[in-house]
Order: C-alpha cells, then structure tokens, then sequence
RNA sequence: GGUCCUGUGGCCGAGUGGCUAGGCAGAGCUCUGCAAAAGCUCCUACAGCGGUUCGAAUCCGCUCGGGACCUCCA
C-alpha cells in the first residue's frame, strides 16, 4: 500500500511500516491527563499525531485513533501520602472532581480544534473504565505477576524481569532498576524498588475512589492506558504514540502489563516526539517555565511580544521533525508567522491563477522539470518518517514559481496543464488535508468585503485622476486601522487584516 | 552516579560521505506616483582536536558544552 517507514523507539532504526490487518491501523496515544490547563508542550505530540493520522488516512488506511483522557488522577510522587493530584486541586479550587476534569477536558478540546486537529476515533476517559482495569490487574494476579499489600496491587518487576526483558524500550537496564534507592515513603509495601502500582489504597481524605477487590481505592499509573488499548485496539496494534518523556516508566510498564494479560507484546510501532524547549531546558510544570495555550493564543505571558495565531503554532511545530527538540522562542515564532503568511498567500493565489489559451506555446522545460521533482518529492519525504519539513521546504521553493505567475513576470503556460493542474492539487491535498493547515485571515467577513470593495473603487478612481492626496488617505487611514491595502501591477488592489 | 540524545550561518531549523534544504532577520537591485507586496542577487555554516577515506557536517576516538530519562510530566 506505501512504502511508509517510521522509527521506531524499540528497535531503534526505522522499519518499514505495516498494519497487522491489511488496509486497517490502530493507533493509541496518550493523551492528557486533565488536572490543568494545556502548555504549548502538550501541543506537539497532539499536532504531531494528528499528521500521522491524517497521512495513514491519505495513504488508504481506515484508522482507528484511540486517545484518552487521564481523569482519575496520577500520584503526586510514588509513595508520599499518594495524594490524587485531580482530587488535590480540586480542594484548592473548591470545585467537585469532575467539575474540575470537565472545565479541562473542555478547554483541551477547544485548544485542539483551535488546532485543527482531527478529534480520535474513540476518546475513553480513565474513570470510565475502572472495571477494565480492575479486571486486567486480577488477571495479572492470577497469572502471579502482581501481588497485594496493604490494599494496594504491585507488579512485580523482578518476577517479569526473569523471563521478559523489563527495559527493552527505554533501555534501561533491570539490574539498576532494582538496586536504585530512592528515599520514599511507602516503599515498605513493595517487595522491590522497581515495583509499580497497578492499584493503591486511598486514604480518607482521597476523594475520587472506588470499590474493588482489594479495598477502596484507585488505579495506578500505567493500568488505564494498557486497559483501554486492549479493549479497543485489541491485544496487539499498530502504533502507540505519545512523549518522549512517557518512554519510562509509562510505556515501559504499559509493556509488562500487556504482555502478562495479552501474552504478546501489545505494539508494533512506538512512535516517540522530542520535547519543546524553552532556552534550552524542557517546558514542564516542575520547571515552572510553561506557557499555556490561552497565553499563547492571547499573548498575555511575559515572554510572548503578541498574540499568536493556533495555525502558527501547527506551522512552527511542522517546519521541525518531530524527533528533534524543538526550542522556543518569541523570535522563533514571529519567524513562522511570517513564513506561514508568504506559503498561505502563495497558496491562495495559486488557487486563483487561470491558463490563458493565448499563452499556449510558453512551456519552459527546465521550470517543468524542477517543479515537478519538487512535487513529487512530498511522499519520499513523508514516506521518510514523516519529514514534514522537508515538504514545506519544497513547498517554499515553489513560492516564487507561483508569485511570479500572479505578477505575470512568468506565464502560467510556462507549465503544462498536466503539471499546473498536479501543482494546484498537491498544494491543497498537502497544505490542508495532510498538514492540517488553515489560512489565518480575518477578512471573511461578507460586509466588511462590500465595504473595501467600495473603498477600493474610489481609490481607484482617485487614483486614475491621480488624486493621490484621497488616495494616500484612504491607505493610511485604513493602515491605522489595521488594514493594509496593497497596490498589485495591472491597477489591481488587494487587502488584508494585518496580524498585529 | 546510571542510560541515552545532542552541539549546523545573527535567530529557528533540514541534512542519506561527494551534488553543501527551507524560514526569519540583514544588504543591494528591479517593478512602482509613493508605500506595501512580489521578483532577482548577496550573506555558504557545520563546538574543538585527532583518525578512517581519493573525499566527512555526515563514520570512529578523545576533549569541552547543552539536554532528556532514572519521580507526576506530552
């Protein structure tokens, strides 16, 4: 069907992609976990994804794209107090849990379709599915890989270790694991220091809690995404994605859990993004250096010198591979804003551009074969694990192509219809369908269009008796108001809302 | 301390041993009533030191710098 290849974190090389069932992919990432508001780092792999997602589809493949949402809450720290980190703010915030979970969710789907993100196939919310977890921790007992203490389930690292390999993904090594001291509290209920929960006991001031074979209490870590998988993806599927930062112990664990209920490795392809940095140094809460989507999208945060535009964001985070850090700046994104206008503006007229009969003997081979190249390369590049820059770059090398057509220093005839008609449809299946971009105008207002038409009529007119005192009125006068007016070869004039 | 990644021009970033992306910023020119936009041209870098090779940003070694994970984290 492709010739697809995707790195994957396990083996460490990129392999040639194939879905276990022909034509069909599963793919699970995930998701966030709702206790707060969205940071532009959550962005990436949401962004990242959704390209995946949106080429597979593009290549023929129905997808299945299973995203959760984590609702029942994370230990703040392993050991200490467990304290339900949704239950915790929720106290702060004097609002009930789901209250709490439900203002996020709400504010992540928003941020999402700000996005242009596709929503996944099926979305499963943690608390939603207790009961599969509970069930996949009972057969983890009973197949003697997990035990109880106190109330709380434990898997049993060592145990697994002897007969799989416990740190084949993130490459850590089991020995280490087990020696590793780490001065926490609670540990006494683990038989190992690399054991994890799979369910804790939860004290009484816990809020979110539910009834199980081992008491009252909540689910662990890594349970609610092998949980969820399994049920919807089935016991082994295509691509399971997410952070970098999730490689341990979460899709480590996630492994071992799987493995022991399922009795195969759960996936195929671990698909990992980089991280956003910030100077340098990963954006995260414990390092207090975020910048939330509101923030950006407003430009209400220290750093940011103007608000920007969601599909900024997309383009800034697509002009880099998905594998490298990608560090960020208010410099760096006033870079993609600009950028993404020239592309956008190139792609607009490319839409409006007409073959003129007339023209007809106008071909020009070499621009014929450079342009075509350039095209055809946007799968090579994609096909090469999603090397989403790469595509762009070729895109803006055929910019001036097509600005020079607008101005007319070229004709359009310089192409074949076979390649002008290649061109116009490869711009809009890539730039829309599989990158996911939009225009960021704000000009399709149907009034305010009737309204600059006249105003352009009458400049024009004052233009023509070159009344350029009413002229140069009308353009400044507009320009303080945020709207520039351009003055195009042949007399034309066009016009947008300025970006700041 | 352990495991792994990384160091590209003013900034952001692609880079498969030879053909040395792209964006932003900057300079010049053209077009234009003037602007803006656009076009053309220029700015040609690979942390340092060794090595392999006819040839290395790309492979190997060492040194120095930065980072991630090892604890919730996209």
């Amino acid at each position: 069907m492709s010739h697809l290849r995707v790195y994957n974190s396990l083996s460490r090389q990129k392999e040639e992609f194939k879905s276990i069932t022909p034509g069909h992919v599963g793919m699970y990432v995930c998701g966030p976990t709702v206790s707060g508001e969205s940071h532009m780092g959550h962005a990436r792999p949401y962004i990242t994804f959704d390209v995946v997602y949106r080429y597979l589809q593009h290549l023929g493949y129905k997808v299945r794209y299973v995203r959760n949402i984590t609702d029942a809450g994370h230990f703040e720290e392993e050991g200490r107090e467990a304290v339900d980190k949704i239950a915790s703010k929720a106290l702060l915030e004097k609002l009930e849990p789901m209250e709490l979970v439900q203002k996020y969710t709400n504010l992540f789907h928003w941020a999402m379709a700000q996005f242009n993100n596709f929503p996944p196939s099926i979305e499963p919310t943690a608390t939603g599915h207790i009961v599969e977890q509970i069930e996949m921790i009972k057969q983890i007992i009973d197949a003697g890989y997990a035990y109880e203490s106190n109330g709380s389930v434990y898997f049993d690292v060592k145990k697994y270790a002897t007969g799989h390999d416990y740190g084949k993904l993130s490459g850590r090594i089991i020995d280490d694991l087990l020696e590793t001291t780490r001065e926490l509290e609670g540990q006494e209920e683990k038989r190992d220091m690399a054991d994890f929960a799979l369910w804790k006991n939860a004290s009484p001031e816990h809020i979110m809690r539910w009834q199980s074979p081992w008491g009252v209490g909540y689910p662990g870590w890594h349970i609610e995404c092998s949980a969820m998988a399994t049920k919807y993806l089935g016991a082994q599927f295509d691509i399971h994605g997410g952070g970098m930062d999730l490689l341990f112990p979460h899709h480590e664990s996630e492994i071992a859990q799987s493995t022991i209920c399922n009795h195969v490795a759960p996936v195929r392809y671990w698909i990992h993004n980089n991280m956003i940095t910030i100077n340098g140094r990963k954006m995260g809460k414990s390092y207090n250096n975020v910048i939330k989507l509101t923030e950006l999208f407003s430009g209400e945060h220290p750093i940011l010198e103007k608000a920007y535009h969601p599909m900024t964001v997309r383009f800034f985070i697509l002009q880099t591979h998905y594998r490298s850090t990608l560090d960020f700046s208010n410099e760096a994104l006033l870079a993609s804003e600009k950028g993404l206008k020239r592309l956008w503006d190139a792609y607009e007229h490319l839409g409006k551009l007409t073959r003129e009969a007339r023209d007809a003997e106008a071909g020009d081979p070499e621009l014929e074969t450079k342009v075509v190249k350039l095209l055809k390369e946007f799968d090579e590049f994609m096909n090469d694990d999603f090397s989403t820059a790469k595509v762009l770059a070729n895109m803006f090398e055929i910019v001036p192509v097509i600005n020079s057509m607008k101005d007319k220093l070229i004709p359009v005839t310089a192409l074949s219809e076979e390649t002008f008609q290649f061109l116009q449809n490869r711009f809009k299946t890539w730039l829309e369908d599989i990158l996911g971009l939009k225009g960021v105008s704000e000009a399709d207002n149907s009034k305010l269009q009737g309204v600059m038409q006249l105003l352009i009529d009458i400049r024009k007119e004052a233009r023509g008796r070159k009344d350029f005192f009413t002229s140069d009125k009308i353009r400044n006068q507009l320009a303080e108001m945020g709207i520039l007016l351009k003055d195009e070869k042949g007399g034309e004039m066009s016009w947008e809302v300025s970006s700041s």
